[in-house]
DNA sequence: GTCAAATTCGAGTAACCACTCAATTTTTAT
DNA sequence: ATAAAAATTGAGTGGTTACTCGAATTTGAC
């Protein structure tokens, strides 16, 4: 309060009017910058873990200094929540589904493309159970995302019962829960041994169970 | 099996003809030390992962010296696999089923069992999936454990099959990595919302969808 | 070209890590 | 009681961690 002209921060390039700071925003090769030590930290967290993977590791691999890393993303927290929103980006995690597809194909579609994508279900699975983890950044991340995913699949789940397509029996809720049990389940296993797991054909065997044909 | 020399604990006091180095094996209270070292190191893992945990927090768990602590264990690794041993201990992982049971009824009791349990599905969850990260010392133990336990409900779902009571159409291998899918997923779940998800409901629909009543 | 902001980095910090070593204290078989 | 093994520990080892600071360099709007 004593010192009002550092309290001006907000940039309105109309209002330069009084002695303002001025700021001029990032440089041109910034957005690449950030983008290749998203890449680089996306890389290291799906190979170590959060708490396993270190900012030396990050820097080394883009080839900066790791005080350089740290202007771009302030703190080790910061850089994991860009490599989830990067997750996002890459999977179209969140984006509606296309309604020419049916909910099967449209898992064991993303299922399959995932597979190919490299780290994108080790970051994932790692990542989401070490967030249950003490003090864990990703842990809202994760919990967020597994309540969106579970209205989402009771939405398409119910919407599959009033054409009585849903098996008799099946809960709407439950089932939602369980498919993406599944899916995180079988990448687990699949992790460990990728070429005697058939995560696309699991996901279909249990759709095919739950959802009858139309 | 490979560290012979660590194997010999065993006191034979009928040998002691030569200039043997005379061990003595341990004292009274040993046993009782390691195992309170066992269930601070299965808390601290729990709670923290294996990266996150350290041996300093079980040690003041304990309340013994690190340097001690080492006396017992003597590595992180070591402990960590004590940890894990003693998780099948506690949950009976790899003991046969009773043939009393049916399948379903076994895996909704241990499923509810295990909820009792504090920091056993923690632990299982967290170590799990920090286990697919580089150089982790519980790889062997999931990996193996994956493939005893695939074998075990593919010969489950196999003599069902047999016995025309499985649904038609599901192949016996994939319902088995399913069904181990499904229930390491939910736990994951069930951490993040304990409250909100049936860990046993959704593995009762599940076997309830795959295997037909007698 | 000027000049300030954006970017870069070397050098630190204080904390923590798993683990070692040498020495002391405690137990226990004799 | 004695003596030797088992148990315990303080003090270090070399390494890493995330993060800070101050200063130098690079950029780009004017």
């Amino acid at each position: 309060m004593s010192t009002p002209s550092a309290a001006q921060s907000a940039a309105q390039p109309a209002a330069k009017s009084a002695a303002q700071p001025a700021r001029r925003g990032p440089y041109a090769k910034s957005r690449q910058r950030r983008e290749s030590i998203v890449a680089a930290a996306y890389a290291v967290f799906a190979a170590h873990g959060y708490r396993g993977g270190s900012l030396q590791d990050v820097a080394d691999k883009v080839g900066m200094s790791q005080t350089s890393l740290l202007h771009y993303f302030p703190s080790k927290r910061d850089l994991l929540l860009a490599v989830l929103h990067q997750r996002d980006t890459i999977t179209q995690d969140g984006t509606p589904r296309d309604p020419e597809q049916t909910l099967a194909d449209a898992v064991v579609r993303q299922a399959r493309f995932n597979e190919t994508v490299p780290g994108v279900i080790e970051l994932y699975t790692v990542l989401c159970a070490e967030s249950v983890t003490d003090n864990h950044p990703g842990l809202e991340y994760f919990t967020e995302r597994y309540e969106r995913l579970r209205r989402s699949y009771l939405r398409a789940f119910t919407a599959l019962a009033d054409e009585g397509r849903l098996r008799p029996g099946v809960d709407p809720g439950r089932a939602a829960a369980s498919l993406i049990a599944l899916w995180d389940g079988i990448q687990t296993q699949w992790l460990m041994a990728p070429e005697r797991i058939d995560m696309a054909g699991c996901l279909r065997d249990y759709l095919d169970l739950v959802v009858l044909p139309a």
